[in-house]
RNA sequence: GGGGAUGUGGCGGAAUUGGCAGACGCGCUAGAUUUAGGAUCUAGUGUCCUUACGGACGUGCAGGUUCAAUUCCUGUCAUCCCCA
């Protein structure tokens, strides 16, 4: 048995002869964080308390260890250790000299070395059949742990858990800003604390913070809320004084349910009122960074769930979607590394020493240098300097950080490419859940096609807004009917799947194709403009007011498409031989595999290809391709 | 250590069910236009071979399944993010 340094029963179990040994343990365990502590590359550390279980289901004694690898606040604090199963068991043991023997025996198939197994030389992590398990050898694994609960508890000597995951959480923080607890210290006469503590009365919440001068922290212990008048921290209730508690709760306190708070901001007899829960509630779509994958969504599902628990709320879970989006790194740096005497050491030379700086293979320190893209070309897989292609150099994108000086300011963007663009450019650079390098480049990039958006629609030689003399009001072309229902098709989808860097693609297409058109239909111009307007909802307002719009296209429906506008009459058909692209047909759409094959045949390509070769598979997918096996 | 994700041109990325790899944008090259620069327009742009026609190769790497693989399977390498 392995029982954690800050156990309460260590002091119990720990005899007179290794009191010494265990208090020194314990004191080093307690410097070190759960972190290191679970690291497996460490050596396994522990000290024998010389104490004994006794195993229930054998009656032999077990020796009990205390290891810093077993965490206090995780379970109970405790484990039964399986050395032969559990690789960290498993360290702990062969360490310790503490004997293994195998209770598990691997399937036929597996490839493990059996009688090392045996001899304890070997850990085994799978499941298998029981052995060495007295009666209950040759069960499989998961059979076996439910019969040893059931049997465990029969017998009154242990029962079956569920493990949560959480652990104790400080919930106190000492600053100022944060919601005070709605906790009162009784105080006796003398203003001392009588250690009773009593509620705020429900009436009485919330329990604002005190409007006070100075609330910077004054480096003492105490929390600056003590620094508040008397009036706010000593109320007298029926006669007895009290003080109120002057710690407050850390952002999570708001964080974990502003969601429901926002629903009914202004109600001050309920947090939220159920009606407006019921209309509201789950959230559809929650995006947030990837930092709240884990973190925020454990706890803001567990204050939930509580709320839930205890009769508040209604709903048991409160998102229904959540998305992590990307981290924008800086912009792709390019970084060498240099000498004292300034000679160039390739990246791949290079070595880290203890305090994890760059050093040369003769063991001289280098200095990472930024290098200009103008100097670094591409060899093969790697980017090396141009001046001297042996020398190797880093390329990457760093996350966005002060100390690199890589930050980019969207103010900054903002006044020289215009808001519109900065939005737009942060949905184009690619997929929303991954993360991605800064490129100044392609904010311009973006900027570029609004400005071809608006001299799609505008005279750009006038000085006020007028339409372009290309804009009028007729019937649009099939062509153009289509390649609008097309684009309405596409952008609508993309935005449901959040992939909106392939709906502005579809935009980009869609002004490249009508910037090409002598008369631009009014009509398809402001359907488009509707479309843009969630993406450059600035530069949209403008063009619908310049289309001759009174009223903000924000009160306007989304366009809608015809599907049957969607598709060509025909569809171009590459036709391949042994898998290869050979030539390409165009066909009507829908036809027919016969057909389709019988044309791909009468193509003179194909048929000068297919001269004196026996045809041995032929398949044809229609509207799809035409793939003729022949030698 | 645990958990999550990603590898495709010079760069960011695209490719419903396996079915034309490289959409769209940046960059680059050439031309047009402009007093000039910025800007704009047109054409080209995966790599290699070829005067050309055309051909070979190509989605981290190594295998496999298939008429057909960025997509499916097995193995492997690398990188990034998070950890109360």
């Amino acid at each position: 048995m392995v029982i954690a340094p800050e156990h309460a029963s260590v002091e119990t179990l720990t005899t007179v002869d290794q009191k010494s040994d265990v208090d020194a343990y314990v004191a080093a365990a307690a410097s070190k964080s759960d972190r290191d502590r679970q690291d497996e590359k460490t050596k396994k550390t522990g000290v024998f308390t010389g104490s004994y279980a006794t195993n229930p289901v054998n009656g032999k004694p077990v020796p009990i260890w205390i290891a810093d690898y077993v965490l206090a606040t995780y379970g109970t604090g405790a484990i039964m250790a399986v050395p032969a199963h559990d690789t960290r068991d498993f360290e702990f043991a062969k360490q310790f000299g503490i004997e293994v023997i195998p209770v598990v025996s691997p399937p036929k198939d597996h490839d493990i070395d059996l009688n090392r197994l045996a001899a304890g030389e070997v850990c085994f992590v799978g499941r298998g059949t029981a052995m060495n398990s007295g009666q209950y050898d040759g069960i499989a694994t998961d059979e076996f742990k439910s019969k040893i609960t059931i049997s465990l508890s029969e017998q009154g000597v242990g029962s079956e858990a569920v493990n949560y995951k959480l652990r104790d959480w400080l919930f106190s923080r000492q600053r100022f800003w944060g919601e005070p607890f709605p906790i009162l210290h009784e105080l006796d006469e003398e203003g001392n604390k009588t250690g009773l503590l009593k509620a705020v009365d429900a009436a009485d919440l919330p329990v604002d913070l005190p409007e006070i001068e100075d609330f910077k922290p004054h480096g003492r212990p105490e929390p600056p809320l003590e620094k508040a008048d008397d009036g706010w921290l000593y109320p007298v209730i029926d006669g007895k004084k009290y003080q109120r508690e002057t710690n407050t709760m850390p952002q999570w306190a708001g964080s974990c349910w502003y969601y429901l708070r926002f629903i009914d901001p202004k109600n001050d007899q309920v947090f939220i009122d159920s009606e407006l829960e019921k209309q509201w509630m789950p959230v559809d779509l929650y995006i947030g960074g990837a930092e709240h994958a884990v973190l925020h969504l454990l706890y803001a599902r567990f204050w939930h769930k509580v709320l839930f628990d205890r009769g508040h709320l209604q709903t048991a879970e409160p998102f229904n979607r959540l998305v992590n989006q990307g981290m924008i790194l800086g912009d792709v740096e390019f970084t060498g590394y240099q000498t004292e005497d300034g000679s160039w050491v390739s990246v791949d030379q290079i070595t880290e020493d203890e305090d994890r700086n760059p050093v040369s293979p003769s063991g001289e320190s280098l200095t990472s240098v930024k290098v200009e893209p103008d100097d670094v070309e591409k060899d093969g897989e790697n980017f090396v300097l141009k001046s001297d292609a042996s020398i190797r150099i880093d390329s990457r994108a760093y996350k966005m950080s002060k100390s690199r000086g890589n930050v980019v300011n969207p103010d900054d963007i903002v006044s020289n490419y215009g808001a519109d663009s900065l939005r737009l450019y942060e949905m184009f650079m690619g997929p929303l859940e991954q993360s991605k390098p800064w490129s100044m480049n392609g904010v311009s990039g973006v900027r570029n096609f609004l400005d071809r958006v608006w001299r799609m629609v505008i005279d750009k030689d006038q000085e006020q807004p007028v339409l372009h003399s290309a804009v009028v009001d007729i019937d649009p072309t099939d062509e153009q009917t289509r390649t609008l229902h097309k684009t309405i098709k596409a952008v609508s989808q993309d935005i449901g799947s959040l992939s909106f860097n392939t709906a502005i693609a579809r935009m980009m297409e869609f002004t490249n194709f009508f910037t090409r058109q002598d008369h631009r239909p009014k009509s398809i111009m402001e359907s488009f403009v509707l479309l843009l307007s969630p993406f450059a909802p600035h530069i949209a307002e403008e063009l619908w007011l310049t289309l001759g719009h009174e009223n903000s296209l924000a009160y306007e429906a989304w366009p809608k498409f015809d599907e049957a506008l969607t598709v060509d009459s025909t569809v171009e058909i590459p036709v391949q031989i042994m898998g290869k692209i050979k030539s390409k047909i165009v066909v009507a759409r829908g036809m027919s595999k016969d057909d389709l094959l019988a044309t791909a045949k009468a193509d003179p390509k194909i048929m000068a290809l297919l001269e004196g070769k026996t045809i041995r598979k032929e398949i044809a997918v229609p509207d799809r391709l035409v793939n003729i096996v022949a030698n």
